[in-house]
DNA sequence: CATATGTCCTGAGAGC
DNA sequence: TGCTCTCAGGACATAT
């Protein structure tokens, strides 16, 4: 489940590819369902094949790669996917190859294991469109205002607005609870609720977790499946403060205990002694 | 318009 | 042991 962390943390992983020339792109021999890829596999080849990787990017939940041609290679790992400069972790589920020239990275992988991740060629036009005009401020420099002008009407609880991409972006599941703990909010608080102190607390908490986060290279959960650009865990798994640890108690009161609550289909995690705001 | 729900996908784990 | 079932959730399509 990368989420911005873990994509700025790949994105780093792989930022060595800058410089070098795309030399061909091959679907591998994965039997599985192909992912989505825009708008071709045939188009992606033709356009892609032969430029030159002027530098790495992210976008929200997205690695990008800009071209020498004015155009944008985007990767959009959603739940399980990898962007790697070494061996995956299974060839299995190999989706792509980049193969490289010119520079010390030799090629470039795309993985992913349930592939619900898609790659997209984009023109500075469909980026722009497509991708800019739908998504809110980055998490990890939104700020107060951005907050209170994106969320400060709604009438959505914080926790599913934080996954809202529109609103801001970079946050799912997981940073969207720690966040929330550290700014001391409760999940079920209606956004058009939260005081001006509130906003203040939870842009700050968001910039902090996703910084820290990204300094121990993002969370591995016990699935194994996030990895860095090297096939290597991260590290942030050991910080949690709440995720996936209902029954424990709050590292922060260290009174109660952590629960877990289902909102939108997704479980919250929240200390209920810490998070009355 | 804003908000809520269904869908895609695979593998881990539970329960029988 | 081996089967079936449920669950995990990012983003988008569709429904309310």
């Amino acid at each position: 489940m990368p989420e911005l962390p873990e994509v700025e943390t790949m994105r780093r992983g792989i930022a060595g590819a800058a410089g070098t020339r795309i030399d061909r792109i091959e679907r591998t021999p994965c039997r599985r369902k192909p992912i989505a890829i825009g708008p071709s596999f045939a188009q992606l080849r033709r356009r892609a094949e032969g430029a030159q990787i002027e530098r790495t990017d992210r976008l929200g939940k997205r690695v990008v790669l800009w071209l020498s041609t004015g155009d944008a290679l985007v990767f959009e790992p959603r739940m399980t996917g990898l962007v790697l400069c070494a061996a995956p972790p299974t060839n299995e589920h190999l989706r792509l190859r980049i193969i490289l020239a010119g520079g010390k990275t030799r090629q470039l992988l795309y993985w992913d294991r349930r592939g619900l991740g898609q790659v997209h060629l984009h023109t500075p036009q469909t980026y722009e469109e497509q991708l800019e005009a739908a998504l809110g401020p980055d998490a990890l420099t939104i700020t107060a205002d951005d907050y209170r002008e994106s969320l400060g009407k709604s009438a959505r609880v914080i926790k599913v607005a934080l996954l809202d991409q529109r609103a801001v972006a970079g946050i799912g599941n997981l940073y969207a609870a720690e966040i929330l703990h550290v700014a001391g909010i409760s999940p079920r608080r209606q956004c058009r609720r939260l005081t001006r102190r509130a906003w203040h607390a939870l842009a700050e908490a968001t910039r902090d977790v996703l910084a820290e986060a990204i300094r121990y290279e993002g969370s591995t959960l016990s699935d194994g499946t996030y990895r860095n650009a090297l096939n290597q865990q991260g590290r942030y798994q050991n910080k949690h403060r709440v995720y996936a640890k209902a029954g424990e108690r709050c590292p922060r009161c260290n009174e109660d205990v952590i629960k877990r609550i289902v909102q939108a289909q997704r479980s919250t995690f929240y200390c209920p002694r810490c998070q009355r705001g």
